[in-house]
DNA sequence: GTAATCTTTTACCGACTGGTAAATTTTATT
DNA sequence: AATAAAATTTACCAGTCGGTAAAAGATTAC
């Protein structure tokens, strides 16, 4: 387990005393000026001029709010990793099994669809090798073991087939992400038909029964 | 469909005669040490100078074989798509489709396995909108559309579930590249535990038994 | 062996990068 | 209205980046 996570250090606005209203604006307004960069350009892609620029902020100035790039990175992570992780906390062993897990790929999918930025700057930072976020890492290690114990016995009281739940989170993460880390070749592939959010609905459908007729007994 | 495929245009030292023996050795080593550095560090990430060191030379002296950053970032992304795209060209109709998908399964995770670094030069590139390779994805676009056609022909005839054929793949794809994509998080989430090439083994057996029993009927 | 060609090194450049200092302007408090 | 604090701008800097010029050194062809 890692440790009661050091509040990020900002610049001065934000050392000590409560944020101004302006801080609170201004702030907001940089993570998600930066969300979008980071997302499409990865960190070292990122300039902080383009992040002041798409916020409306001089460079001076956003780094008055932040004390650096990297600050702002971090933050953005920090956010990013818990609210990623509620579907998979919100797995109850006391549910049933294949309810359970379609609700989970349903959840996955919905954060892929609505939080495409956030996936991509967790992509983004797990291709460079997790530079900056193994801490994290092993929070999550701590709870996807404790969700595979669940399943693994689902597995054997016979509500699942036998498998690796481990292999079986990879393979949910891959296919629910895939549709917004690599959205620029699926929508290639997809072509201009079913623009919308038909898209969606199909790889829903897909995926439940891919999983569905793939895990159940 | 894409043109015929301009050759990459490099430095004075191949422009237009035949390569030396040292053009050869040197351009494949400035190509390997490229792909390392591209792989870990997406392009805008890696630096010539990095390239240069990992290669052994000086950077004008690289630059004397490839005239730019892009150039061979270029000529890498050529030569890998051709062979990742390899084991979709040999998924056969005349085959049984459920050994087919199998094969192809496979052959995807043995690529991810053996080419992780490929793998990652292709997905910092999609993540980031596949700025460079628009022309080879519409390529790619028109083999996923026949090899399409081919599942589904298997669906009507009962070979096969129903399901929409190109959400398989994008599965098929997430699925294996997962693990050569993600490894980073795949590493801390397995643990130290069974390290090696049981990690793979593992895998293929639970992608096996997925996708045969979610697919077939 | 020598001339022509190919390869490598040295020295550099202009653009961009992350970040800072300090003065100025705006906002909040009284 | 005065003043203290907060917010913003201007001007800047040192390091890194991709890339070039030109000369020196090594190979090759004859």
């Amino acid at each position: 387990m890692s440790k009661p996570k050091p509040q990020a250090q900002q610049s001065r606005a934000s050392e000590t005393r409560k944020r101004t209203r302006i801080q609170q604006e201004k702030e907001d307004l940089i993570l998600e000026a930066a969300l979008d960069v980071f997302a499409n350009h990865g960190f070292r892609g990122a300039t902080i001029d383009q992040i002041a620029d798409q916020a409306g902020l001089s460079k001076p100035n956003l780094l008055y709010y932040f004390k650096s790039k990297e600050t702002i990175h971090r933050q953005l992570l920090d956010r990013l990793l818990d609210n990623w992780l509620q579907p998979l906390r919100e797995l109850k062993a006391d549910g049933d099994p294949v309810s359970e897990i379609k609700s989970y790929i349903r959840r996955k999918l919905e954060l892929a669809r609505d939080y495409p930025r956030e996936s991509r700057l967790f992509a983004n930072e797990i291709l460079q090798g997790a530079p900056r976020i193994d801490e994290e890492l092993s929070d999550l290690k701590v709870l996807v073991d404790e969700k595979a114990k669940i399943i693994r016995s689902w597995s054997e009281a016979g509500y699942l087939k036998k498998f690796d739940p481990h292999h079986m989170f990879f393979a949910i993460w891959a296919t629910t992400q895939h549709y917004a880390d690599f959205d620029a070749q699926v929508q290639v592939v997809l072509g201009n038909v079913g623009q919308g959010d038909g898209r969606f609905e199909d790889a829903a459908r897909f995926l439940d029964q891919l999983f569905v007729e793939g895990l159940a007994p």
